[in-house]
DNA sequence: AAATATTAATTGACACCTGAAGTACTTGGC
DNA sequence: GCCAAGTACTTCAGGTGTCAATTAATATTT
């Protein structure tokens, strides 16, 4: 993806000395980041993708609702739902829709409102997705088993801070 | 080998709520890295793809492929698309259809086979480009500008030794 | 040269995802 | 009580993404 040419800065920066020669290197390093942050992101998730249709014929978004749901064993609304998995409610009424149809998860009205649906994984559910889950985490430890410890252990701690910093 | 957990004590501030809430206190350490990343990730593409959105009415997937043209000015073949942007032919296809019924790409066709198109940036698809391509760096440096420069580095690292390793 | 295999790109079926518009319900001010 | 504003969810159109099957051209084998 992405980068222009050199850009001249246009915000107020002070002019120090090496000042400009910073924030343009600072351009390349941020854009550098997120490029191959998103490449490894890609690589991992087309992994997971690929092995969930393979061994299990389901697909990420699927598999990423029904984990929210095993945490959540009183269910969670539709809206709770969208803000976890980042996406949009229309989305997540669409692959509730898929699970419903499957047996997997239930709609439960609300005692008091009669807006919002609790959505739960079904006993059929829990089975599947645990089943599920076991593979998922060795799939992800195989392919992080190349770094260390220490390294993984940076990762974490410095993703964190970004995480924190972007909202 | 167990991970720390990161639940201070000190802030009973509610943790806004995403992909990483699925995690349990056992889940590998390798599964949280993954999470986090996963995280990071989706909300700096979320960002990038409204402002794309909103101000130069493109998707990513779009500013993608001219992206990867902008840097082969001979133009790359529909395969090399596929590879670069790590997605299957079929969707560069698509897009390449999309860009070009906007004037934005052309396929030129092989002077000695007939088999393969090179796609390349009109000279209107370089001048859009450009102008979204400054605007994108920024957005990406504002989200990033809370890091330090060590930090960043760092990042950029480690990430680099994960992408050489999950090959 | 003819038959076969390989390769580049496209197509079609299906799932995902967003944003905007719509429906049903609840809440808060009067 | 009424009604406007807000909330929870659904629906719809359009772009993105996969895989498997197909078409067309080139390479290889015989």
């Amino acid at each position: 993806m992405a980068m222009a040419k050199d850009r001249k800065a246009q915000k107020p920066v002070e002019r120090q000395a090496d000042a400009e020669t910073r924030l343009h290197d600072d351009h390349h390093q941020s854009v550098r980041l997120w490029l191959r942050m998103l490449a490894c992101t890609n690589r991992i998730e087309n992994v997971v993708r690929r092995n969930l249709q393979a061994k299990f014929a389901t697909t990420l978004p699927r598999f990423d609702l029904m984990a929210q749901l095993e945490r959540a064993p009183r269910g969670l609304k539709m809206s709770e739902l969208s803000q976890r998995m980042m996406v949009t409610g229309g989305n997540v009424t669409g692959i509730t829709d898929g699970l419903e149809k499957e047996g997997l998860v239930m709609r439960e009205v609300d005692a008091t409102d009669r807006r919002v649906f609790h959505v739960k994984l079904s006993a059929e559910g829990q089975r599947q997705f645990r089943r599920m889950a076991a593979e998922h985490e060795q799939w992800v430890i195989e392919m992080f088993e190349g770094i260390s410890e220490r390294r993984k252990n940076q990762l974490v701690e410095l993703l964190g801070e970004l995480k924190r910093h972007i909202l």
